[in-house]
DNA sequence: TCGTATCAGATTGTATACATGTATACAATA
DNA sequence: TATTGTATACATGTATACAATCTGATACGA
């Protein structure tokens, strides 16, 4: 055997992934907001552990753009500004719309399944939290097709970093229909396997998000 | 004052970001090899300090995709095969080239004045490591006018994660003319405000160098 | 000979304890 | 009154100690 070489092997359910899943997730339902700072003796108490493996899963959040950390004061949830915000989703129409590009070629008949029926889940949820997550996992199936992991993993993270505030101001009955009607559009292009048209629906569907979020985080935000 | 905000501040010099940039810098030069374990004690030891701020540092390097950790075995330097460098090449050619297209409008004297002194200095560098941090110091320059710190950030970590893939088998005398014709046609461009043709050069320059470490990566590796 | 089980050594994961830095409140001063 | 200095409380940073897990080698049985 000439070296030891890193073999990935199956990860297992640590407890910084655990305590970092906790967070992200209390993030992007918003139940944690931006710029609230996260104690980590307060979140060790929750999940009856010590600081250690807190202090582990906020760095992890931080790489994600989730939290921000600073030297003795303290890890907050991110909180961008408005240019932030335009910053992440130009990158997010980049990325998705080549994405999705790559992904149409790729689509069988149980990844075009799996959209429909995320699409009919969609239509009949009313709370904010599912609408957030069974969307998010529908702009994953998507992507998936293209099969590109390392991709895959950086438009989830931007994703993350922005999703949470549609669902901050705006209620489901303000943006779901327009959604509901541009997820189709893309959905069904990508069935006739019209790459181009996919990316653009997908790229108006983001620009008009983009729109919105701007609107109220203009006038809502201090 | 109506409410305090999570400010950005000064950030120190803390144990762990020290530590971070010492490993970074040394995978980077091809000092750490991919797939090379990183002991915790060992690198507590080097700085006389305990594995708890290591463990924070590797963390970090972790999120920037330099190092893959295996819960219970430790840390390793990141080992992408080819595949893997065939997908971020294709993230940096769709970076890369939107942020140089955002730039080119932006660009004053200074900034085109540091960029040619850049060249100038790769003119006369012999060794591997010179030629790493100029060369990265030299895209940075040409894509820093863009102001999208976000962005910048995550073309620097995909460049980091695969540059140095050209240092670990080639010669500068192998690669380095050819580069440094490259460099200069894109600097021109920019210098003549033409950014499509600036991201032409840029795509061209990119995908050569994929080519040269694909070939490599495919005899080299086993 | 090959595969499997077992055990010692080594390495990572985590809890506890202490050191250091930061924020708030209050007193002193201009 | 506003500003600066100081004390106290509190949160974070890190070292040490111990527990859990993995690696590799050896012993055993088929």
């Amino acid at each position: 055997m000439p070296e030891r070489i890193a073999t990935p092997q199956l990860k297992y359910r640590t407890a910084p992934e655990v305590v970092a899943e906790y967070i992200r997730d209390a993030i992007y339902r918003n139940e944690l907001l931006p710029g609230q700072q996260l104690q980590q003796e307060e979140l060790a108490i929750k999940f009856g552990i010590s600081r250690i493996p807190v202090r582990d899963a906020l760095r992890q959040l931080q790489g994600e753009g989730l939290v921000d950390l600073y030297p003795n004061r303290g890890a907050f949830v991110s909180n961008p500004g408005v240019e932030e915000l335009r910053e992440v989703f130009e990158l997010r129409i980049l990325l998705e719309t080549y994405a999705l590009k790559l992904a149409v070629p790729n689509f069988t008949k149980q990844e075009f399944e799996l959209c429909s029926s995320l699409l009919t889940h969609l239509e009949s949820v009313a709370n904010r939290a599912d609408w957030s997550r069974i969307d998010q996992a529908f702009h994953a199936a998507l992507y998936a097709p293209c099969k590109q992991s390392r991709t895959l993993t950086l438009i989830d993270n931007l994703r993350g970093s922005v999703n949470r505030f549609y669902f901050l101001y705006l209620s489901p009955e303000s943006y779901g229909p327009d959604c509901l009607r541009e997820h189709r559009q893309i959905l069904k292009a990508c069935q006739k396997r019209d790459a181009e048209a996919a990316a653009g629906f997908l790229e108006a569907h983001l620009r008009r998000s983009l729109a919105e979020v701007e609107s109220v985080s203009a006038s809502g935000q201090q």
